[in-house]
DNA sequence: TGCCAGGCCGGGT
DNA sequence: ACCCGGCATGGC
């Protein structure tokens, strides 16, 4: 069995890998929202599901005048429900979203402006409170609505990460954040192109199946051989 | 055709 | 503290 813990990899190697993501794919110019609320809605949309999915959602409730918080507070919850059916889950999410919608008119008065004056690690604390958004969710929340510095981990970065050995089989999702930590700088706009370049490498190279490796163009790293058995 | 997608919840060990 | 089934549509 593969250890449990962050394997100790060279602080050099995320920069490695971000270099050649960068150069490989160039600026995601992450996230696609017009809207601090329309990133909102979509990062709970997303939830395990493709992003194709998710933009037929959001043109439908933007046709139904909802990705205004007040707009989408309006629709009834069959109308919400079928304006993002296309996105899967939709009751689901319907729900999700509303408990959001409905925090984010209360406690902030739907501004985006309010709501990332209250200090992060207590916003992340609220946001994880709310039914149906858990740590994925709101780091995205935090880092492409709010430019706040915390490092996304997703399946594709987990998946990535272990493909190359930086991380065991069993990572969670904070050793996934603290290996970040410790190999980068606080640097909010570095956080949201290498996620979305890990995200960008993943579809193309890592699935869950069959990994192309071979094609992959992050090919062989330095120093990342470190699991215990 | 079957497998997968930018997770999270709730109930069971 | 983990483990697992459920949730649902659309693309390849």
């Amino acid at each position: 069995m593969l250890s449990c813990r962050v394997v100790k990899g060279r602080p050099a190697t995320l920069r490695v890998i971000y270099r050649r993501l960068l150069r490989a794919f160039g600026p995601q110019g992450w996230w696609p929202a017009r809207s601090p609320f329309e990133m909102m809605v979509g990062a709970v949309l997303t939830q395990a599901t493709n992003w194709r999915n998710v933009e037929r959602a959001i043109a439908r409730l933007r046709r139904a005048g909802a990705l205004r918080p007040q707009g989408f507070l309006a629709l009834r919850r069959g109308e919400l429900e079928g304006a993002i059916r296309p996105a899967g889950y939709f009751r689901q999410k319907a729900k999700r979203l509303r408990a959001f919608a409905r925090w984010y008119v209360t406690r902030y008065a739907g501004s985006p402006r309010r709501m990332f004056r209250t200090p992060w690690p207590t916003l992340r604390h609220e946001l994880l409170g709310l039914h149906g958004i858990g740590p994925e969710t709101a780091d995205s929340i935090l880092l492409y609505a709010g430019a706040v510095p915390v490092f996304v981990v997703d399946a594709y970065t987990v998946r990535v990460f272990t493909r190359h050995r930086l991380l065991s089989r069993k990572a969670t999702y904070d050793m996934g954040q603290r290996l970040a930590g410790r190999s980068l700088p606080a640097d909010a706009a570095l956080y949201n192109e290498f996620h979305a370049l890990l995200v960008a490498v993943g579809k193309r190279y890592c699935h869950r199946r069959s990994p192309d490796c071979a094609q992959c163009p992050l090919g062989d790293l330095p120093h990342t051989i470190e699991v215990s058995a």
